[in-house]
DNA sequence: GTTTGCGTTGGAGTCCACTCCAAGTCCTAG
DNA sequence: CTAGGACTTGGAGTGGACTCCAACGCAAAC
């Protein structure tokens, strides 16, 4: 809850409908937005990034290009780490295997 | 260099030789170390966990078994980081492939 | 031999992304 | 109807991991 108040205050979320007495009702539409905002925070994306694409979807479709490049360079940027932690995987794999040995 | 004077201080790398002006001097051993230490951080290990498997290490011989379970618990991390990494990522994909329809 | 630039120190500062606080209101289960 | 929990606010605080600072010494290049 603090998180959503916190991107909804640097404007990550759109502000949110409330009831009258001015409890926050989120939306399909909302709970859509937060899983994608989930999955990039998830995988790396700084927030302010998160924020130039929240931007830019707010901005309407002439912005679906500068979206896709976003994107994929997101994409990018995941597929990098996804190799590097595999290299890096197969070296802990190795210590440990060193380590057996020694045993 | 001030992330290794910070692992010096925090006791991540032992008191590094000096040259008679209190240069260090870094040998092969300090290097290989520090390539592990890279390994474990660039895969997500904290700082403190790095510490407790230095301390294992310092300890000597007989917490081999430690130092294992310690790295093997390390590399399902790793595991379960990756497969969460491809399943965002093929979210991202989607969206992708969304926006490259809808253009 | 002088300039350029890397090394040294302890300690303070920075950055990111939350996360918590106090004081109050509202909602829900029993 | 009441008790307990969940929500509200602005603003301050936290945690992790560095990163920078000033003032200086030393080293390597030319």
């Amino acid at each position: 809850m603090d998180t959503l108040r916190y991107y909804e205050r640097i404007g990550l979320i759109d502000a949110v409908e409330r009831t009258a007495t001015g409890q926050r009702r989120f939306t399909d539409d909302h709970l859509e937005w937060l899983g994608t905002l989930k999955c990039l925070r998830d995988t790396g994306m700084p927030v302010e990034q998160m924020c130039r694409f929240a931007h830019l979807v707010r901005e309407g479709d002439h912005t679906i290009d500068d979206r896709i490049a976003l994107l994929e360079a997101h994409r990018v940027a995941v597929d990098e780490r996804m190799a590097d932690l595999a290299a890096k995987r197969d070296y802990i794999s190795g210590k440990i295997a060193y380590y057996r040995d020694v045993r």
